[in-house]
DNA sequence: CGAAACTTGATAACAATTCTCATTTTATTT
DNA sequence: AAATAAAATGAGAATTGTTATCAAGTTTCG
């Protein structure tokens, strides 16, 4: 089984990764790197967009932070319009479909807790399928 | 309250709409644009990528088929990186934080239907917040 | 039929993100 | 502290997925 584990290089110690981190935490949640990089180019004199998203993928990757997106990069389109949800592997990046069952009153208990009026739910898992674990591939 | 719901344009038929439709349903569930491009491609002399693009959104917009991807079009980057899920309203794009009890064992519960090795879950909802549904922003 | 509304293809435009590469920093070894 | 290797940077070009534009072709319905 050969699942193969994304590279982790050692991360010295960067200024610049250092006032993003920080910019990340003392300002609002969930920004976008759009977002950041305004905050950054006023307080710091100057960074570049590509430093930013270097920073913010390293981040994410070694656990530091955490990437808010779905899927990874395009949109995929599903004919089968009943509540479920999906499974991403990420070796084979196949989507795979998961029973509602798994998150029961899902959305009633979200409307509960935060009052808000919620249209709608998307579950997306990610890990290895069986497929990958057996083969290898 | 003024809540802007998306104007849907009566749907005329089309020839090209019904290919993409069926390609859609006869073919591997949750494929990409380009994936149906390229059958389309094959079994349909010509048709246009804009238009691909143009019917699925459509198709989506009126619940015929669905769209899979979590965030519109930038990530967002959290920095708190404890389980819990998110809300974006359809209105302000705002990103709010949802408690992780709404769905309690969510990670267990779809390794035992699956079998699949899950390393992370996503929740987003969609709907619209207290703060528009008060102030009608 | 004939007008109005809808759809199409081709291509330009766009936005978000990644890549390239020469230079600079940081860490490690002597 | 000098030499060397490894990692980080800025600037801008490049890439990718998707949407906009617009003139020409279709569909709908009175």
């Amino acid at each position: 089984m050969r699942i193969v584990i994304k590279f982790r290089a050692k991360m010295n110690y960067s200024k610049q990764r250092e006032n993003i981190l920080n910019t990340l935490k003392e300002n609002v949640v969930h920004p976008t790197a759009e977002y950041l990089y305004d905050i950054l180019k006023k307080e710091n004199s100057n960074i570049s967009l590509a430093t930013l998203y270097r920073n913010l993928n390293q981040l994410a990757e070694n656990g530091i932070i955490k990437k808010i997106d779905g899927l990874e990069s395009s949109s995929h389109y599903d004919h089968n319009t009943h509540e479920h949800y999906h499974f991403i592997c990420d070796n084979c990046k196949k989507v795979y479909d998961i029973s509602a069952d798994v998150a029961p009153n899902l959305v009633k208990k979200a409307q509960e807790e935060t009052g808000f009026t919620i249209t709608n739910s998307d579950i997306v898992f990610h890990g290895i399928c069986n497929n990958c674990k057996n083969k290898g591939e």
